[in-house]
DNA sequence: CCACAGGACGGCT
DNA sequence: AGCCGTCCTGTG
């Protein structure tokens, strides 16, 4: 694997922090010149805008052109959905207008299965700690600029961790379900080739056999992952809050359920639901 | 020291 | 079916 360079047209749709920010991924860091390195699968890509263009640049294991252009989602036509989704009510027009950069990662189905069960009643910080402790256990290294990085460790990988090993590695009550679904997953019993051909309702009951996958972490992997459904609305105590607010000016919490806001967002929002819950998450976490 | 923040899940009504 | 305590760790 050699150092690769990759260069675009900056797009309007395309701001670093909106897209690294917003909650969908755990292993992107801002550098001190403003620009972020991240690992994905094999790769580890610095990312910077210079001069109005965008610039990748780093360890790129296939094609640079199109391992970035699949992993953001280049070929979406993000000014298309933001008008369309503006045309709905002031509250998203104002979130869209905050949050204009935000790009859906497609990221890699496996790492994100693991990374949202670790996400559970966790905050981000924590969440991105276990993850690169994870990843220097158990995955391989790649060398860039005299660092060393780790990619998240593969099926295989995971598999030789211990319950006790991942407790020790700070995953709290976590571990267990970490562990069960490595296992389920590995057998094939829950077979990850397969879901990828399945339709958004199939996908998302086969999600919550998995342990650990709830309604939110099944909603988040189906939106943040390479299966791209944009139509789920993962609800989560901030959107929740939102939705309260924006829409029932209800100053307290917990006064709409889940289920609820989730009909009312599919009402609303259609299938596009999932890019207005980062339009409006991104906003109002923000804000 | 205690309170709190954050989803899944199992046990209880 | 719905409600609620518990799971773990970091922060204030």
């Amino acid at each position: 694997m050699e150092e690769q360079i990759y260069k675009i047209d900056l797009i309007s749709a395309f701001n670093l922090e909106h897209i690294f920010e917003c909650g969908q991924c755990f292993r992107w860091n801002k550098e001190q010149n403003e620009s972020y390195i991240g690992v994905f699968k094999n790769n580890v890509l610095n990312v910077k805008i210079e001069n109005n263009q965008i610039i990748f640049e780093g360890i790129c294991e296939n094609n640079i052109k199109e391992t970035v252009e699949e992993y953001f989602d280049l070929k979406r036509d993000y000014e298309k959905i933001k008008s369309e989704l503006s045309k709905i009510d002031e509250p998203l027009k104002t979130s869209i207008k905050y949050g204009s950069g935000i790009r859906l990662l497609n990221q890699d189905l496996w790492e994100t299965i693991i990374s949202f069960i670790i996400s559970a009643n966790n905050n981000i910080p924590r969440i991105k700690g276990i993850i690169e402790r994870l990843s220097k256990q158990y995955g391989k290294p790649i060398i860039w600029k005299e660092k060393i990085y780790y990619a998240f460790p593969t099926i295989e990988e995971l598999s030789k961790a211990t319950v006790e090993d991942l407790r020790k590695l700070g995953l709290g009550f976590r571990d267990q379900r970490v562990y069960e679904t490595t296992k389920l997953i590995r057998t094939k019993q829950v077979n990850l080739e397969e879901v990828k051909n399945k339709n958004s309702k199939e996908i998302r009951e086969t999600l919550l056999t998995l342990p650990g996958v709830g309604p939110k972490v099944a909603d988040c992997i189906m939106l943040f992952s390479t299966l791209k459904c944009l139509d789920v609305f993962p609800v989560d105590v901030w959107v929740r809050r939102v939705m309260n607010e924006l829409y029932f000016k209800l100053p307290e919490e917990k006064k709409l359920k889940r289920e609820q806001i989730e009909a009312l967002a599919k009402e609303k929002y259609g299938n596009l639901a999932g890019l207005a819950q980062q339009y409006l998450f991104y906003w109002k976490r923000e804000a």
